[in-house]
DNA sequence: AATGGCATCAACCGCCGTATA
DNA sequence: GTATACGGCGGTTGATGCCAT
């Protein structure tokens, strides 16, 4: 265990109070964003740069969203992960008012399993399907999870079981994006064409060097 | 009611690219 | 051309609350 204190530069560490936020937000008011390497000589924050810029980005920046993400925000998130992998300020850039680091804890916590921990592995799917079954039971599950039509949505609970009891849920879940091979995930027409279609996409994809169409897609 | 395990979120760490002196 | 500082990014960890047993 870690714990949270000074750092060896002297500076503070661990979760911040209402003051030091108050003190932030002040500083960018006045001073705007960037520059965090100044910010505790002039706010009197006993913070980092980095921690500063880390606190206003993912917490304080006007706009934030906050809370559950919605069916078509983790639609989104799905498709384009699957197409540029842990890209996650990429990602977030198409989600306004997400943060990168929300969107990779979104990841983490529903999708990505390590695969040299079995145990909770199985009982996270196990959950995973659990969850399906009782939206099933509405037969409305792609609706609500991903807010998309079910012939464009193959995910079904037996793929999920299988990958659960056969451990291979990692391998073709979450592979380079070079390599992917995801047969539980399926290619969403509607809303890749509506992304591409508007300002969505590619406007996001202008600053990106390192597209790779999945096979999934090409398929 | 107690407790152990798990999920979630906030924050830190280390690395890398870029700007500047 | 090189060194240094800074900002940004992805990965990881710590704290906490919830839930099942």
């Amino acid at each position: 265990m870690r714990g949270w204190g000074v750092s060896e530069e002297g500076w503070r560490k661990g979760p911040w109070t209402s003051e030091e936020d108050k003190l932030l937000s002040e500083y960018v008011r006045v001073h705007g964003e960037g520059r965090w390497s100044s910010v505790s000589r002039c706010s009197g924050l006993n913070r980092s740069g980095k921690s500063c810029r880390l606190r206003w980005v993912n917490y304080l920046r006007p706009g934030l969203k906050r809370g559950q993400l919605s069916p078509q925000e983790e639609g989104i998130i799905i498709e384009l992960h699957a197409m540029w992998g842990n890209k996650w300020s990429a990602i977030a850039r198409c989600l306004p008012g997400r943060t990168d680091n929300e969107i990779k804890n979104y990841w983490r916590t529903h999708f990505k399993i390590k695969s040299n921990n079995k145990a909770p592995k199985a009982k996270c799917l196990k959950r995973d399907v659990h969850k399906i079954n009782k939206e099933d039971l509405h037969n409305n599950y792609d609706e609500q999870q991903f807010g998309l039509k079910t012939s464009q949505y193959q995910l079904h609970r037996q793929e999920l079981e299988s990958m659960c009891n056969n451990n291979i849920w990692e391998d073709q879940y979450a592979p380079t994006a070079t390599t992917i091979n995801v047969p539980a995930i399926p290619y969403y027409p509607s809303l890749c064409d509506s992304l591409i279609g508007d300002e969505g996409l590619w406007s996001c994809l202008w600053n990106l060097d390192d597209f790779h169409m999945p096979n999934y897609i090409v398929n």
